[in-house]
DNA sequence: ACCAGGTACTACGCCATACGTAATAGTGGC
DNA sequence: GCCACTATTACGTATGGCGTAGTACCTGGT
């Protein structure tokens, strides 16, 4: 796997996609700018693609027709839920984790 | 990478085990029900262990002098930092995405 | 002393997938 | 009709997540 990059302190593809589709519909190039504007990733095309491809196998997001060369997606319901029970998650360890710093320090 | 498991919303056995620490020093095995109480996630052996030698490798976390069958490890002020920023990084992606995800149902 | 059970860790291997690089295709301007 | 730019596909590598199994330690019971 998951070979981290160097400069970013995290990385997700699957979930920084969602994040992004969560915003409206997208088209993949534009995801990567968006992506590197909200979370400071700058996500690769071999990166990019490989996870739409499995997040649109998963059913989590959907291909739209195509627009001249671009090819637009959008998040589906499960793909939603999906992204709000991740972010609950993520929200509840960060909690913990953060008030264990913060006593941590004090 | 990152076969990721089934169950869970997400995982990161780096960040899992860093967080753990961040509450005192503790041994592989107890970070596994540490780390299963508080985000619900089981690691296996394979999965902990590897992290775990990473984390050294990194500096991140420290080995312990062993106590009978059990290896302590601790934290380190570099790993402290270092779950601090992603700690950051993922509440400021988590935000974004959460008004996204929020404007979107209302 | 010995054995059983639970705790803690090591060893080994698979393969999914994150990431990079490079090639390809569609679009608009001049 | 060419050229620059945008957007995607193709391909290769190897990191590291995960499971399975096996080993050592420690405790209590008899």
């Amino acid at each position: 796997m998951a070979r981290r990059r160097d400069n970013a302190e995290w990385s997700d593809p699957g979930l920084l996609v969602l994040g992004s589709l969560a915003g409206g519909p997208r088209h993949g190039y534009s995801m990567t700018a968006d992506i590197a504007a909200n979370a400071g990733i700058e996500l690769g095309p071999g990166t990019l693609y490989g996870a739409l491809a499995r997040l649109e196998g998963q059913g989590l997001i959907v291909a739209l027709p195509a627009d001249g060369a671009r090819r637009p997606y959008a998040i589906t319901a499960a793909g939603t839920q999906t992204l709000r029970a991740r972010l609950a998650a993520l929200d509840k360890f960060s909690k913990v984790a953060g008030a264990r710093l913060r006593a941590a320090t004090a």
